[in-house]
DNA sequence: CGTGTGACCGGCG
DNA sequence: ACGCCGGCCACAC
């Protein structure tokens, strides 16, 4: 596979000489920065693969079992809304996590101000 | 091998 | 404002 990811990224090699997707998207995940946030979409277009956001998504679901841990709760669908919170030990940990990183979230789905926190991996991480 | 399934996204009606 | 649909593709049966 094509090496897509930064050299100096912590990524975690699951195959030898090979970058799994999944690593790549953590690897990525594990550069947000605390109290900001990004979406699905976001990555799989900073890995070039920008219909595949949906992957993203599906490697989140794995996420919960990778370390280092990966601050999963800064991932947000591109409306900012907690789509995945049902996927975390309990349904309000995601946004409690946001909440102590300042970011407030409205009716425990939406976050507060989406475009202010948003980090763009294609447009703070170099190649 | 084949197939179904997503923590998505953008476009169209 | 809404809903639907097609694209995408790694992974687990």
């Amino acid at each position: 596979m094509k090496k897509i990811i930064p050299h100096n990224l912590p990524v975690v090699k699951t195959k030898k000489d090979s970058f799994t997707f999944f690593d790549d998207v953590y690897a990525i995940v594990r550069q947000i920065p605390k109290g900001r946030v990004t979406s699905y979409g976001a990555i799989a277009n900073y890995l070039g693969t920008k219909l595949s956001a949906r992957m993203v998504g599906w490697a989140m679901n794995a996420a919960h079992s990778q370390k280092p841990k990966i601050p999963a709760h800064r991932v947000v669908n591109r409306n900012g809304m907690l789509t995945g919170r049902m996927h975390f030990a309990t349904p309000t940990l995601m946004e409690e996590l946001l909440l102590k990183e300042k970011i407030m979230v409205k009716d425990n789905i939406t976050i507060i101000n989406f475009e202010k926190y948003f980090w763009d991996p294609a447009q703070e991480l170099e190649f």
